[in-house]
DNA sequence: GTGGTCTAGACCACC
DNA sequence: GTGGTCTAGACCACA
């Protein structure tokens, strides 16, 4: 894995792991590596491993189990949707939409619709 | 004016003014407020605005008069438009194009087109 | 059983069984469930059963026969009250009146007494 | 200011604060130290007490200026008591009142209602 | 000057 | 074994 140079590596990460959730590489209920495997897995420090899981666990899209590990949460998948895709709507989109009418691009150009 | 959270202010107020000569609230080649006037009025620390016409600077969108002040850049409306645009279409709208289909968000739905 | 956030899971099994016995679901110089068996209900690590045990053993609440199991002490629920009374009324009292006074809660509203 | 054992220092330096705040002797929207300041100040690593502010943050106790400090928000003091009181009451309350009846303490022996 | 991120390494309680 | 906290020290972008 390689990182972006202006995104904090802990988000990025917490990016990739969600992509990971969505396409059920890392299934609903199940364990995911712990700070330390998954650090060494991407040559990070496990103190940045423990950022992101905090940061997804703080969205309620991977839980704790003390002295075990960090689980993905049940219907972790939905809330992912529901976050990015409100994110989108309600922030992104409007910008975009601004945006392309000031430099005069039609969607029609640039979306197949 | 408010500010997003992750983005840099001094780029968030670029973006602002582009916006203001596109409309051409502020006209090509007239003078822009002073670095104090403007971090005033925002709220704003003026090393701030600095940076902010600096940059504007080196893109050639406006100019320093030594003594006088800033002036919006002839031609200043089409090289912001080009600026744009290209990085537009070059680099946001893959990833718009991305996002939206992982979302499964399509584009008749939020483009009226 | 579900599980306090910041309080040793250990310790919370410890509450529940001292609470079992005031109660007499079990009742003195009875056996109580082995590790194993207890684990399996609350869906814990036996492990954390045995420390459990240890600890409640340590305050000679209850007491091990080898190869047979561990039993509750004659004396127990006495035991329990006087252990638990002191530090009620030497450590957790003081805080909780001076927590009330400060969020400005009157015991008579919250007590009916 | 000297440390308990059990609890994290960043949550007891959060306290600490909270405590600050509601007596304003740190009036609500005035900057608070940085965090280096403070760290020396307690004798605590600068990043302990940037946890600390996150904490805060996250409460919308306190507040960030970019390139300016922290800041102790708006209606700060009638947030931390609503937070605390809300958790005292749904939380610990029913722990107390349960663990007085088991131990046969009466509200009137030791609140002088 | 400010916070924010990251690393390396340590120690601890808990399961 | 797991996470959680903490330190020391570094580097960076931003105001």
């Amino acid at each position: 894995m390689d990182f972006n140079e202006h995104k904090p590596i802990y988000l990025q990460i917490s990016d990739n792991i969600c992509e990971k959730i969505l396409t059920e590489e890392w299934p609903e209920d199940e364990r995911i590596p712990s700070v330390r495997e998954l650090g060494s897995n991407l040559g990070v420090n496990p103190n940045t491993i423990m950022r992101t899981y905090e940061h997804l666990e703080n969205l309620d899209i991977i839980s704790n189990k003390r002295g075990v590990g960090f689980f993905v949460e049940n219907e972790a998948k939905s809330k992912i949707v529901k976050i990015q895709r409100d994110q989108f709507l309600k922030e992104e989109l409007p910008l975009i939409i601004k945006k392309m009418s000031l430099l005069g691009i039609k969607p029609s150009e640039v979306f197949n619709c």
